[in-house]
RNA sequence: GGAGGGGUUCCCGAGUGGCCAAAGGGAUCAGACUGUAAAUCUGACGCGCAAGCUUCGGUGGUUCGAAUCCACCCCCCUCCA
């Protein structure tokens, strides 16, 4: 055990990453008493991880840094159920196919924040359905099912607004989501003497479950920690941007646009994103808030954020790829970039359309880059004077895209609103 | 199986024969202001340059005319069995 293990609950605490303790004072004492091992789930709900994901996702690593051994869980089973904590509604159902093709996709993300070569605390990666696919239903029922009763499972938090709502309702597929994840923490605790899950606040019912199924299948005692819904101040969901949702793979939100996430966030949340998303020391993120504090205008701390975020996800190259796009488009001269320059906004992941050169008008092309919906829309842009071509604002709905305006005879950077941009490419 | 309630544009939610592309709120987008912030203000918010076209669970019907009326069907909720 590496030093520092003795108060991984109390680093957590001030990092404001523990929303309850499963066990209380317990827990600290648990963990600091020997190497323990601790898992968390992720049910394959598509074709990658989110932003969201990370703070339990990196969670894990500090509990890693601090010398437990991590097990990332893949739901292979339990995404094929659907997990009703706190949903409003019931979700469709995806094929086996799908899921099994997300569970794949997912493995790669999992792994590369954890440490897979650290003796005794090297991380492992599990399916559940290696031990669900096998597990028939009456066995299932007699052995897993009856240590469950509906009256209890019925009053959890997580269920309630199904169960008593009006308007919604619960199928019984859903309701036994959480005999599927307790399952999986009694098997765990069974398999790799398990003693710990994470998970995300709204994750309590299905951790208590599992405490309680471990205690009567296999007498042991084991704890939950659960981490905090991020939130934002002013309300609006985490995660999203113009664009949609912030992914964690590379061909779904590149790099360029997971560091314009993060450099976008609001004074209101940074340093708590600092505090979730970064392995940054307490007190420097502390003196980087006091700094700010101190100085007018912009803040630091977004920068610092945007950086470590995006190395953690997409390594150095990721970032410094990011980093170019960012400063070319947003400090530089669009009009003066080479075609290298260009090139290299291509290749580090400047969305690229290709357009025919034989003439584009500017409505057709915002629509195709999908800066605009609707031909409707792109011309409300155009009056808005929210539209940019190669740095010119450009109103007149009959502009057209040709080789002879464009840079470098083939280029066109365009620009909606403040902060989207698109690259034209002109086909010879 | 019986009785009742309900399915409206991204979400919530009005609308119960023409004045409805459909109130209001939220979300979202654009502009101004700024720090590629926040707050605030202004505007947009089914498609179409427009004439107009396509929407109100589905299918038929009544009517000059339907989201609104009728029939059947599908789905959801509540209570009873």
């Amino acid at each position: 055990m590496s030093a520092g293990s003795q108060d991984i609950i109390s680093e957590l605490q001030t990092r404001g990453l523990v929303n309850q303790l499963a066990g209380g004072e317990e827990v600290a004492q648990h963990l600091g008493e020997a190497s323990r091992t601790v898992y968390c789930g992720f049910d394959p709900t598509a074709e990658s991880l989110h932003v969201g994901s990370l703070v339990p996702l990196l969670a894990l690593k500090r509990f890693q840094m601090a010398g437990h051994r991590p097990i990332a869980l893949i739901g292979g089973a339990t995404g094929m159920i659907g997990d009703p904590s706190f949903k409003a509604s019931e979700r469709q159902l995806n094929s086996a196919d799908v899921i099994a093709g997300w569970v794949e996709r997912l493995k790669p993300q999992l792994s590369q924040f954890l440490d897979f070569d650290s003796g005794s605390h090297s991380a492992l990666l599990v399916n559940n359905l290696d031990w669900m696919q096998p597990f028939g239903v009456l066995d299932f029922l007699r052995d897993v099912g009856k240590h469950f009763s509906v009256n209890a499972m019925i009053q959890k938090e997580s269920v309630k607004q199904r169960i008593e709502r009006e308007g919604a309702g619960i199928s019984f597929t859903e309701f036994s989501y959480m005999i599927l994840q307790s399952y999986d923490f009694a098997e765990l605790n069974r398999r790799y003497g398990c003693t710990l899950q994470l998970g995300g606040s709204d994750q309590w019912g299905n951790i208590t479950g599992g405490i309680d199924l471990t205690r009567r299948l296999h007498q042991q005692q084991v704890y939950g920690v659960t981490l905090p819904l991020v939130t934002k101040a002013d309300g609006t969901k985490f995660g999203k941007t113009e664009t949609g949702t912030v992914w964690i793979s590379p061909s779904k939100t590149s790099p360029y646009a997971f560091f314009q996430f993060w450099l976008n966030v609001a004074d209101a949340d940074v340093y708590k994103f600092l505090h979730y998303f970064t392995f940054l020391p307490v007190a420097e993120i502390a003196a980087i808030e006091a700094s700010d504090r101190a100085a007018t205008g912009k803040p630091e701390a977004q920068g610092i954020l945007a950086r470590e975020a995006t190395r953690l996800v997409h390594g150095e190259e990721g970032l410094e790829a990011a980093m170019r796009i960012s400063a070319a488009l947003f400090s530089g001269d669009i009009g003066s970039l080479t075609n290298q320059d260009l090139e290299q906004l291509e290749l580090d992941g400047l969305p690229c359309t290709v357009l025919n050169g034989a003439g584009c008008s500017i409505v057709d092309a915002l629509v195709a880059t999908e800066l605009a919906k609707s031909n409707r829309q792109a011309r409300e842009f155009l009056g808005n004077n929210a539209v940019s071509a190669n740095g010119q604002a450009v109103d007149n709905q009959d502009f057209m895209l040709t080789p002879e305006t464009a840079l470098n005879g083939k280029y066109y950077v365009l620009k909606r609103g403040k902060k989207l941009f698109h690259l034209v490419k002109l086909a010879a």
